[in-house]
DNA sequence: AACTATATCGAGACAGTCTCAACTTTCCTA
DNA sequence: TAGGAAAGTTGAGACTGTCTCGATATAGTT
């Protein structure tokens, strides 16, 4: 497990790990101003170094998307911990989803990504993905347990709805994707709870 | 308006004519067989044609696909009209999601070209669009004035939620697709309602 | 200083997109 | 039905991007 494609495992070579940093740094610049589509040729020539080294540290584009989300994906994680001791668990589950799907939009076109990385075992993102699926069952576990969602709800479903509705936010417009997540939010509700935390779907 | 790209035009030549069906012919089983990323190369090898004259005909892969896509368009637009007059106007509407989401699914990957499309007056698509999306309003209508969703809620929103399904079935499983469906349609509905038909969102 | 594992280099094979000037075909009309 | 203009086709080639691999360079070790 954790065949790590590009992570610093044991130790790197002082250039080697240089290299790596810059290559990282452009390819987050470039994400920024291009989406997921810019061009690797390009992050080599502007980070210095040879069209080669990159391939090197990174086999694929993927692999290079994965290592730059890595680190916002752990603290995803970590803020879902921290929702678990919110008042109303419904409401730290939908603040959590607010901040998943945020997440999400800064890492536009990258859903795709998060989605299959968490059946893809090789992914670098796999175990990422797992932590914030185990915090959102957590968050879904006790908002069952208080009969708040529907007994079926899954983390699956929660990761998929925010992930959706970041994409539908990316492909029409920003609001079209919060619409989506909160009626996504009210359809997991327990169906005869008359709503006492309102998301703000209304326009 | 309707800046055909591709369409056929007034009167083409029957050799023009014959290509175009040739290329649209390839395209679609090219389509089936490998998703939206075909090689827009061999489609014209395919079709006996030369490159340019692939070009000259769709001057984009998504002008291709675009026109791939019309007909289906069309007949989904016709079935939400039928579906106007179904007994319960929430279960039509349901109906109708769960055709539209399988149509979204056979054209895999392309849930982003017709979401776009709405926006993008000089896509071939944006007609078709409008045509569904006006049906969808229709039976969001309907069940809007039967009391049983949400007053806030538009055919935009069901549109999004219906190719975000999609888009989820496409990246996880089918049946999580399904499930996002279903809970969102859950979450378009009035709150106080107990939900007399079940969709089905329990595995 | 010599050695070796570890990296880097960069040319080049390959595949895809797209353009355009020369050429061919269709079809209209006289 | 011959002739010519409009419409369409052709295919080489410019370009961009992905990815590989043997030659070469360097860091860290003894």
């Amino acid at each position: 497990m954790d065949t790590g494609t590009a992570a610093p495992r044991r130790r790197m070579r002082a250039d080697a790990r240089r290299n790596y940093e810059r290559l990282l740094a452009e390819a987050a610049t470039a994400f920024a101003e291009y989406g997921a589509e810019f061009s690797l040729e390009e992050i080599a020539r502007r980070a210095g170094v040879a069209n080669g080294t990159l391939y090197g540290h990174f086999p694929s584009r993927r692999a290079l998307l994965e290592a730059l989300m890595g680190d916002r994906m752990r603290a995803l994680a970590t803020a879902g911990h921290g929702l678990l001791t919110h008042p109303s668990p419904f409401a730290g589950l939908t603040a959590w989803a607010d901040a998943a799907m945020a997440h999400a939009t800064v890492y536009r076109g990258l859903g795709s990504a998060l989605m299959q990385a968490i059946e893809d075992e090789t992914s670098e993102l796999h175990t990422a993905c797992e932590a914030v699926l185990a915090a959102g069952e957590g968050l879904v576990a006790r908002a069952r347990t208080a009969g708040e969602v529907r007994p079926e709800v899954t983390a699956a479903d929660l990761y998929a709805l925010i992930n959706a509705a970041a994409w539908a936010g990316e492909q029409s417009s920003r609001q079209q994707g919060e619409r989506l997540l909160a009626f996504g939010l009210a359809g997991l509700r327990t169906p005869s709870t008359p709503a006492p935390t309102d998301h703000g779907a209304t326009p």
